[in-house]
DNA sequence: GCCATCGGCGCG
DNA sequence: AAAGCGCGCCGATGGC
């Protein structure tokens, strides 16, 4: 069987053209601030490591290894932790070698710990975004490449460097990287991404109605609903929780609840890792106090033991989440009806159709089945504004701007300053009115944000720009 | 010296 | 009943 229609064929040809083109444009390096900050991101790191010496962990590590010690070395780091120096091993690897990642070192009670994980943070950005990035810079200019194929679920990905995975999260890290991308001479980066796609086009398979209301409704937000009822927020004490502390409990919400619900996670897992949460990112309630004591007040004393062979004892927050799951579900009832009726026409058939037009065969996991028409789908509404942009208004309207990158749900370009005003409208006109004309299954509203770098300068330095349609 | 695999981690 | 989707890149490791 042809896994396409002609028309997603058609998709995959236009799109393979204009990122070509997007390649060849390329993004403008700032060439002497990357050299600079490879020297001093070196420097930093060994002075880090330096004052690593004289912790304990790093005594009994030089002792077991002597000659051999290599601070990148996961395996060395489990052996000194947990059979030389006794702290609880937090889990084994899928080939029964002690977890050294982020979560699982945050669970041993050391000063050691904080550091290295700072060590290692510097190294991973300047190993593979800065040396990454030089190595692949020339005359100034860098061409990422992005790829259509080979991708399962009809998705894009991009290396060389990959201009999808930029550090953005950590602030000093995004910031110390993204300050080599930078606007060529007169203009500025043009950042315009989706605003919450996957759940839109997710919303169009499904057309669950409480989705539907949310999402028709902008002065609503699931996620910020969510979070109150998570960690037990009552109207009231969510208005006098700081906004940037509002923000980054919606943020863990969304991400280690609502996203991971959606894409097949379970309470047991979402717990543990929410309940991390709130440590690691020192999450307050509404007078400042830690979420935890927060909870406490609540009747929610410890995290339980998500032990999934039990089920969640009394007062324990795993129960709490696992109400909470049942709430989700019920709130949502028609989506969760659709996932079991889309899966089991999967069975069925062996394959399914996604809204563009193509068809994924063979063996899949359930999860898989659910997730990949809607990540497909939702790309190819980026993938289609992003031909309709290159292919014809920019030409058509004899436009300098370029675009110079993709990262699923948003475009960048470069633009020159006077033409900024129209790109934007330009912009709008494509991924918001025009889209839906050329997929009217795409039911719900789309949105669009803007960020603009100054005038030659940098990505770190985006602002948010509102769009006048 | 080359290559595949693993664990880990960056992004959506 | 099962239990988080998709990528690419890095260093370490071990087999050849």
């Amino acid at each position: 069987m042809i896994p396409y229609s002609p028309e997603a064929y058609q998709l995959l040809h236009d799109g393979s053209i204009a990122l070509a083109e997007v390649e060849g444009n390329g993004i403008r390096i700032d060439v002497p601030y990357l050299n600079a900050t490879i020297e001093e991101t070196n420097a930093k790191i060994l002075r880090m490591t330096k004052r690593l010496e004289q912790t304990d962990v790093l005594k009994e590590w030089r002792k077991r290894y002597g000659r051999k010690f290599n601070l990148g070395s996961g395996e060395q780091l489990g052996t000194v932790l947990f059979d030389i120096m006794g702290f609880d091993p937090p889990g084994l690897t899928e080939t029964g070698k002690y977890k050294t990642d982020e979560a699982s070192l945050a669970k041993v009670n050391s000063p050691f710990v904080k550091r290295y994980l700072k060590i290692k943070k510097y190294q991973k950005a300047l190993s593979t975004n800065l040396e990454g990035l030089r190595r692949e810079t020339e005359d100034g200019i860098v061409h990422p490449v992005f790829n259509l194929h080979f991708v399962v679920s009809y998705r894009s990905s991009s290396d060389s460097p990959n201009f999808q995975n930029i550090p953005k999260h950590e602030p000093k890290i995004a910031r110390l990287v993204r300050l080599c991308f930078i606007a060529r001479k007169g203009r500025v980066l043009v950042e315009i991404d989706y605003g919450g796609l996957e759940v839109c086009i997710a919303a169009c398979y499904h057309q669950d109605p409480t989705m539907l209301a949310y999402l028709h409704d902008p002065s609503s937000d699931m996620h910020r609903d969510t979070a109150k009822d998570l960690y037990v927020l009552t109207d009231e004490e969510w208005e006098r929780i700081p906004h940037k502390m509002q923000k980054m409990i919606r943020f863990t919400a969304k991400n280690s609840f609502v996203f991971a619900e959606f894409y097949g996670s379970y309470y047991v897992d979402c717990a543990r890792n929410l309940w991390d949460d709130i440590d690691r990112d020192g999450l307050q309630g509404p007078n400042g106090e830690p979420l935890k004591e927060h909870l406490r007040k609540h009747g929610i004393f410890e995290r339980g033991d998500c032990d999934p062979a039990e089920k969640p004892s009394k007062g324990t927050f795993e129960a709490h989440v696992q109400k909470q799951e049942r709430r989700l579900w019920n709130r949502f009832a028609v989506y969760a009806q659709w996932r079991r009726d889309w899966y089991k026409d999967y069975q069925e058939k062996g394959w399914f159709k996604t809204k563009t037009g193509f068809i994924c065969q063979g063996h899949m996991a359930r999860n898989k089945v659910i997730n990949y028409p809607v990540q497909g789908s939702a790309f190819h509404c980026l993938l289609w504004s992003l031909i309709q942009l290159v292919k014809k208004d920019l030409k058509r309207n004899k436009m300098k701007t370029l675009i110079v990158g993709q990262i699923h749900d948003s475009i960048v370009a470069d633009v020159p300053i006077e033409e900024l005003e129209d790109y934007l409208a330009l912009a709008h006109n494509v991924m918001v009115k025009r889209l839906k004309r050329r997929w009217p299954w795409v039911i719900v509203p789309l949105e669009i944000e803007a960020e603009v770098s100054p005038v030659g300068g940098s990505w770190a330095d985006k602002e948010e720009i509102k769009i006048n349609a």
